[in-house]
DNA sequence: GCGTCCAGGTCTACC
DNA sequence: GGTAGACCTGGACGC
């Protein structure tokens, strides 16, 4: 039976800042509807046996979640849908950080911040490491891989994203062969069994009482993880206080604030310091202004 | 059609 | 701790 869910949105939320917020609404089982403004996922139970298709939308004072069938006990839906659009996060921090930085009062004004993420840690850290190191359409085609080769099927075609059972229960060579993740196969298939034995828990990440340094370093132990995809990581775990430079982000920045001229990391960090803890995601709203205005 | 470059980097060996 | 070279894929580009 079809189903209906409604959950309470923040004052300060915006549905359209948050989905856009960066690239991974374009991410299977995400999917976006841009003309209708409804965002798809495949939601998926603990065990990964039961898997729902769901449209999110925005409905006055919060959002509405049709749901293909009730599958899934409610709580756990509206505990995913809390998660990725991160309701429950309090960015007055940002807010007060851009204050009195004109060119940045669009962030308050236009309620953005929010970083939509995965459900789970594990997926966030699988779809991060497909952004090493290639093009974002490569990025797109290997999720998509992973999603349609090995996620529990919702019906009508539609996939979640897989456990890491469902990961670890084959070997490098399909990442290869199937998945073309090239050099990252035997990283998936070693990550995967770590996280499937219980080895490597990254949804521990989301509450760790570590120092970001230290919790940094923990990600990096992870083969694939390095810099970057660690401090994307820390940004989708609410910790802001790395800046995640890539080479996107550094032409972003070359453009907006150096005359189209490269320049040291250094310099970077240097002009955003001033956001203190907060930096790492105002880098990001800077750099993704056009996106969102 | 073919070769080259490079994209939302990381790992390893070596110094 | 810093650096060079290797690593995969596939789209864009020049010829």
């Amino acid at each position: 039976m079809p189903l209906e869910l409604f959950h309470k949105t923040p004052a300060h939320f915006s549905f359209r800042a948050t989905v856009y917020s960066h690239g991974w609404c374009e991410l299977p089982p995400f999917g976006l509807d841009e003309v209708n403004w409804r965002l798809k996922y495949v939601f998926r139970d603990a065990a990964g046996k039961k898997a729902v298709f769901g449209i999110i939308s925005e409905k006055k004072g919060g959002v509405l979640i049709e749901l293909a069938n009730s599958k899934i006990a409610p709580q756990h839906i509206l505990r995913d849908t809390r998660h990725l659009l991160r309701l429950d996060d309090d960015l007055r921090g940002l807010y007060e950080a851009v204050d009195g930085h004109d060119a940045l009062k669009w962030v308050t004004e236009k309620r953005a911040g929010r970083l939509l993420r995965s459900p789970t840690v594990w997926e966030d850290l699988v779809k991060t490491i497909c952004t090493t190191n290639c093009s974002w359409a490569l990025t797109k085609n290997m999720v998509g891989n992973l999603v349609e080769k090995l996620g529990a099927p919702a019906g009508k075609g539609e996939k979640a994203f897989p456990t890491p059972t469902a990961m670890a229960s084959v070997s490098s060579d399909f990442y290869r062969e199937e998945i073309r993740a090239g050099y990252r196969s035997p990283y998936f298939a070693e990550l995967a069994e770590a996280v499937a034995s219980g080895k490597l828990d990254p949804e521990g990440w989301l509450h760790s009482d570590l120092p970001t340094p230290e919790l940094k370093t923990k990600m990096k132990r992870v083969k694939g993880v390095g810099d970057y995809a660690a401090e994307n990581l820390l940004k989708l775990v609410g910790r802001y206080d790395g800046l995640a430079l890539d080479s996107w982000l550094r032409s972003q920045f070359y453009k907006k604030h150096n005359a189209e001229k490269t320049c040291s990391d250094k310099k970077i960090e240097k002009h955003y310091k001033k956001f203190g803890e907060w930096r790492g995601l105002v880098i990001w709203c800077d750099m993704t202004e056009k996106w969102i205005s």
